[in-house]
Order: C-alpha cells, then structure tokens, then sequence
DNA sequence: CCACGTCTTTGAGACGATTCAAAAAAATCT
DNA sequence: AGATTTTTTTGAATCGTCTCAAAGACGTGG
C-alpha cells in the first residue's frame, strides 16, 4: 500500500541509497544540505522505516520477548511494566506473551519468538527445567528465567519463595497461631512448592509449641479456587479448624478471605490470613491483607539488563543467578494475637 | 550464532534452496524422498526458519499489535485472551502493548508497529480521534478500534457505554435511591464521559420523583481513586450523602467499597454500588458487586476478526462499527430496596 | 596548476526466504 | 527406441536496508 522505501526518498532527494541510510544511522557525517534535503523528502512521503528489512541485514533484533505466567495477574503486570520501562530507555520493544500456565500455549510462543529472532526471552516458564529452554538457549537465544532459579546455563532473577514462606509462617506462629493452613497449588509449580516448604520448615521449627501446617492444595492459583479452599476450610468443625491461612499468592487470598465473610468467619479473629505477592489489590480488599512483598518491578528491571548485557558482551558475559529478599507487609488480616493456644 | 539458514539445510541434503523452500510451504508437492531428506537435515541442524526474512519477501506479517489502556486492569486481559484465541488459529501472533492511558506511550508503540509493517493494529485508544491513528490508517496499516466507537474510516467494536450508565442508573432509582453518585473520571475518556451520559439520562427521566445524580469526579480509574472518592463521600453528613454510587469501573468500584467497610458504612444498607465491567474481582469483592457486563471475550474475538477479514479481502471490505449490548449483572452491593425515600 | 589531505557521497554486495520460469528427470504412450 | 506429457528440481531475481571500499568534491599549500 502507501508504504515508501528508502529508495523512493533517495529518488525525491537526488541523492543515493547510502546517503538516505545515513541520514537515518548516522546524521552527523552527512553534510546539513543534504540532510535536510533528505528529511524533507521523507517528511513528503510520509516514509516510515522498514525494521524488518533492517532487521534482516543488520542480524539484530529490536524486541525482547516476556512470556509470563497469567497477563491478569496484576504481579506479572508490575514484572512487565518495568522491564519495559528498561527496554524503553535502549529503544528495545517488548512483546508481552501470556502462556496461561499451559505448555503447549508456552511452546507456540517460544517458537514464534525464535522464528522472529527475538534479541532475547525472559520467562517464568511453566518447567524451568522444559529442555525446549536449553534449546533456544543452545541455538544463540539468550533466555534469562524470571521468577523462577536457573542452573548456570542462563540468566535468572527470582526471590527467595522459601525465605517467603518461612517468614510468613513464623509470622503467623508469633501471633499465637498453632494450626496454620497452606492454601495453594498444584505443587508442581515451583513457586508454590518453595513457599511450602519455606512454611513447612517455620513450623517444624516450632513444632515443639504444637504448630503444625494442614494443607489445602488448589488446582489452579486464582480467586475462584482461593474461595474454594476457604469454603472447605470453613466446613471444618471449629477444633481441627486452622485459625490462619497462609496463601500462595494473593488472588487465592481474596478468595479465601471473601469465602470467609461469606460464611461469617471474622478475619482476622476467627481466621488470619498472609497472602503473597503484595498486589494493589491485596491493601485494597475488604480486610487489608497481610502479604509477602515481592519486588516486582525491580524483578522485571534486572531480568531485562542482565539480557541486555548479555546482548551487548556475549564473550565476558557471565550467566548470573540474582535473587531478591521479600518482605511481609503486615496488615488488619493478620495483625491481631491470638491467645487461645 | 548457531542460527542455520535454508542454504545450509539444502547443502546437508544435497538439493537446491529452493526445494528447501517448497518443502517448508508446499511439502505435497516435493517428492517424499526428497521431502524426508529435507526434513532429517533440518532436523539435524536444528534450522528454525527466519520470519523476518520470510516477510521482508512475502510482504506479508504475522503479527498484530494489540495496544491496551491498561494490561493489569482484568478487562483488558480478557479482551486480549479473546483476541489472542482467534489469532492463534489463523496462525497470527499478538503483540501486546501497554500505552497505560499515556499518550506519549501510545505514540511510540504505534511507531514501533509500523516500522514492524504489523498486519494490523487493534487499539483501545487514549483519543480515538487522534490524528495519528488516521495517519496509520491512511499509510496503509488497517487498524480497528476496540471498545471505542470509529467514525467511518476504520472498523471497530463497542459496548454502548450510554445503555449501560442508563441501565445502571434506572437500577438503581427503581431499588429506591434517588440521590445518586457517579463515582470516575477523567471525564475526557469516552467511556467514562459516555457512561455519565447514560447515568444522567436515565436520572432525568426520573427527575419528577425527586432523583439526582451527584458527580464525584476522579483523576484515575484505579482502586485508590475509587477509594479517595468513597472517603469523600463518607464525609458528607447524612442527609446530603448519596445512598447509591454509580462507579465507571471495577477497579473503582473496589476501593469505593472498601472506604464504605473503612468508615463504617454497610454496602449495601447505608450505600449501595454498582461498578462496570465486571471482572472477576466484582464478584469476589467482600460484598459481591452488582456490575455492568461487557462480552469482553467476544471484544476481542471480534476485533481481530474484522482486522483479518479486512486484511484477507481489502477491496470488497466495508469499514463496520460492531456495538454490543451491556448487562446488568445484580449483586449483594445493590440488591437491597431503599425504603426511605 | 598540481598534489594532497579532509569531507561527502556513491553503489555494489550482502542478509535469508520465496517465487517462478525454465531445465531436468521420470513416467506414459506410440 | 523415440516422442510426449507429467512430475520434480533448479537457480536467479527480489524484498528494503545497511555497510564499506572507493570515488568525488573541496580546500590548502607549494
């Protein structure tokens, strides 16, 4: 369609091929005249750069790609929103993939993505350990895992989930709690199964007080499955009750507190709740939620420079394994010491 | 790097590039010797096919940019998940990008799409009569408005805004309120300006029975704007307070009704909400929200549609602007008849 | 007026895949 | 076997941009 090539301005302003590539790489070794002769040819015919073929002869990317988990999850949102904000500031597009938690759905991504050259990938793969990874690794795409530890072949940035769930359980366990529910799942998933652990390992700990850790594994990590832990928790005669949960991440924690009030549990001083991950909307519930801060930006922000810097020194490059502290934002949820033990 | 290219492929399998090529997009019409020859060197080498080169030749992308107001706002999510579905089976790969109701941000991803000669652009945009995109439009890059109405020169899917504010609002008077916040802003988004409209047309309607509209205007859409405004209003003394609040969106809705808890006022009892949009959140608020529906999905599926078929058959193609109808989905928040009045 | 630097501009290859007319090979018919 | 048709394969041209060696323009000093 209405789409000019560099040829049609060099055309219009009498001048050579090399000359427009110039003026648009390298404007300071052409003379002012020419130049501005040249800018104004392609003001006139509106001609837009072609990055494909750019692309194609320069053999260097643009555009990073950012598979995450779930675009709705407001976590990978502040992850994207601030490896844009990095990718911006080297004139690098990102391309936002959401994979949905599904292997397959991932897979297509990735193959699109190297299809398309990408300078590089951050993901928080569904397996970090998927060899399709160590593939496109292995073929020249340099991936840097997000959220989500690699080991030694790439780039990765997470947080420590296990110091995470620890810190929330301990947490829950001053407050006087002793029987203390994991609301989260499938295990599968890695992040899930650190912060279990990290929980598991602060109860042990206090074993000797009586706590313990009852398990309420969900099928999938969202709202409508946070509701039903809650409701099944509820069920529960009022002694073998937990009086805390601990959530894995925040959408199954306004599940299950919206799962409480619907049964008239007060929270927190029938059931506290922690959840993870420290989304707006976690301050923002009906009880303000205690949650475990994650750096999301920042996770976003150094996923992209250590890809960046990878790019830009393939050979001193060192793969770099960074993992952030969270941190527990207490809130009404969880505030309250419980005395009945 | 380890990137092979078709030549290399067609030397291991000792036929012309060529063939290579017809294997890769004609297979039936190579010989099956050659065909398996090809493929075990693909194989071999590990090629993966270069999209970019394949379009700077065949003139055509696979991609096609989707620009948001807002990727964490769940709506958004949905619409792209919808969009994405049908894209994936036409083999077409989504580009989401976040212009975060920046129009600056916007810009940019825009210039970035065209220089990427995308198929075409499916936009939320921050001004639908921005010139830009008609400069997009004209220069040959089909673009389709989503959940904004266009006026003829490009295609576009909407929800009309107007019924739903109007619907809403008539909700709301026939449950007994008769003073009526509108709770969002700025006003200069369509959708919110469109939404007020509605809202206000339907209070004029009912004007003989003593009912108003009360604007509580906000700067953003977000849960704290909507908190700030429901502290506004818990402030008003008794008589002068609205006992219902008409929010723009859920977001807004959310933090509404979260000053409402914070100040002591029973949703629905001594205020009543209704939010827009209905995600996820709505209904899994403390009190469940009545909302106002859009097909979010369907948004999306049909945006791309429309992109598509207007890429397919660019002559015989109309420009169309799809308007669906909003529901009213009614919630805990609202539910209750106002017996005061 | 020539020789010699310094700036500018030029234009012929890439880059990797696709296309298509034409050549080659295989199959079918006399 | 030779002619004819059908099936396969070939390879040069092309897409739009960048690069870089080389040519051209210009100014300066001798």
């Amino acid at each position: 369609m209405g789409t000019r090539s560099i040829k049609e301005v060099a055309q219009l302003a009498r001048v050579s091929v090399g000359t427009v590539s110039n003026v648009l790489n390298r404007p300071e070794i052409v003379s002012p005249a020419t130049r501005e002769r040249v800018f104004e040819a392609i003001r006139e015919l509106g001609f837009v750069r072609n990055e494909v073929a750019r692309h194609l002869r320069v053999g260097r990317s643009r555009t990073v790609g950012l598979v995450v988990l779930d675009v709705s999850n407001p976590f990978f949102a502040d992850v994207a929103q601030g490896a844009e904000a990095v990718a911006d500031e080297h004139d690098t597009m990102m391309m936002l993939c959401n994979s949905a938690a599904d292997p397959d759905r991932e897979r297509r991504h990735l193959d699109q993505l190297e299809q398309q050259r990408v300078l590089g990938v951050l993901i928080t793969p569904v397996d970090a350990a998927s060899p399709r990874l160590a593939q496109l690794t292995a073929r020249g795409t340099p991936v840097v895992l997000v959220d989500s530890a690699a080991t030694g072949m790439q780039c990765s940035v997470a947080v420590d989930d296990r110091l995470g769930g620890q810190v929330a359980a301990a947490h829950l366990i001053e407050r006087g709690h002793r029987r203390i529910a994991f609301v989260g799942g499938p295990l599968s998933i890695k992040q899930v199964a650190d912060r279990h652990a990290g929980a598991s390992a602060a109860v042990s700990a206090s074993a000797g007080e009586g706590a313990e850790l009852v398990d309420f594994e969900t099928t999938a990590l969202g709202v409508a499955a946070g509701r039903a832990a809650g409701e099944r928790l509820a069920a529960l005669p009022g002694a073998e009750r937990p009086t805390a949960a601990l959530c894995a991440n925040d959408l199954l924690a306004l599940g299950f507190l919206q799962a409480m009030s619907l049964r008239g549990l007060k929270v927190p001083d029938d059931v506290a709740i922690v959840g993870y991950d420290d989304i707006d909307f976690a301050a923002a519930a009906a009880v303000p939620l205690s949650s475990v801060r994650q750096p999301r930006e920042l996770l976003g922000r150094t996923a992209i420079e250590l890809l960046l810097e990878e790019v830009s020194s393939p050979d001193e490059h060192r793969h770099r394994q960074v993992i952030f502290q969270p941190d527990l934002v207490v809130r009404e949820s969880s505030k309250a010491i419980r005395r009945d033990a």
